[in-house]
DNA sequence: TGAGATTACGGGGAACGTAATTATC
DNA sequence: GATAATTACGTTCCCCGTAATCTCA
């Protein structure tokens, strides 16, 4: 089974339709029934019905929603830690060197620090 | 992030080096490595110490790894579950026809079937 | 006729493995 | 010298999107 296929089956079961689901997630129609069947194929079991008015869970797709979203919200909270724990230094930067040192070693390391950390002003 | 990611990390804090959870991924080094620093750079935090014996979590990345677990038993619980859930149909199926319908139609629809359902045996 | 699912098909690129390089013991 | 990480590189093949087909309102 392919985690990341999980997504598609939540998107698939909150939406009802294929298409829908693919907006939401920014994905085509037909990748979305693709990813599905993936799922269902190695869940050995078919998780929805496809009825005239949309994808309705079978009842084994409603088991498997309940683990899906557990799994979603564990993952959206790991995420969030993630992106809160993150923290970005602030302030400046001064050093100084011999004039071929610093030009020739520094330059590069200085320019790769400030992509990382933006905050911080290197000053001469 | 990619949620298929978590498994690899998982692999490596357990295995901690990328060549042990390669193996028991059936991955190779590099790719592993590729995974890692792509999940790192989605969640925009480094996870491991690269030391000299081996991978070692940050604190970061042992938050992650509380959040990553818990995805894991989610995922394995619904596997387990789907695989319980597979039923096989069991016992005889005997249908008569019109010989030509039955050789032109039915065969390959009864051979279709036969691979979903080996248990049942079909009888003339 | 319109919305949606499914099938067909072709192309592009992502991701993989092999191999080379570096580092550490 | 051996083990392991990382980088480089070439290639495959897989997955995706477009387009066509089919079905049901």
């Amino acid at each position: 089974m392919e985690w990341s296929d999980l997504r598609i089956f939540l998107a698939i079961a909150r939406e009802g339709t294929l298409g829908a689901a693919a907006r939401k997630i920014g994905q085509t129609q037909p990748t979305m029934g693709r990813r599905l069947r993936a799922l269902e194929e190695a869940l050995g079991q078919t998780l929805f019905q496809r009825t005239v008015d949309g994808f309705v869970l079978t009842d084994e797709g409603t088991a498997v929603l309940a683990h899906a979203e557990r799994i979603e919200e564990e993952a959206l909270a790991l995420q969030r830690q993630a992106t809160g724990a993150e923290m970005q230094l602030d302030g400046t930067l001064r050093l100084s060197s011999s004039d071929w040192f610093g030009t020739v070693m520094l330059s590069p390391v200085i320019a790769a620090f400030g992509k990382l950390q933006p905050k911080v002003v290197a000053s001469s």
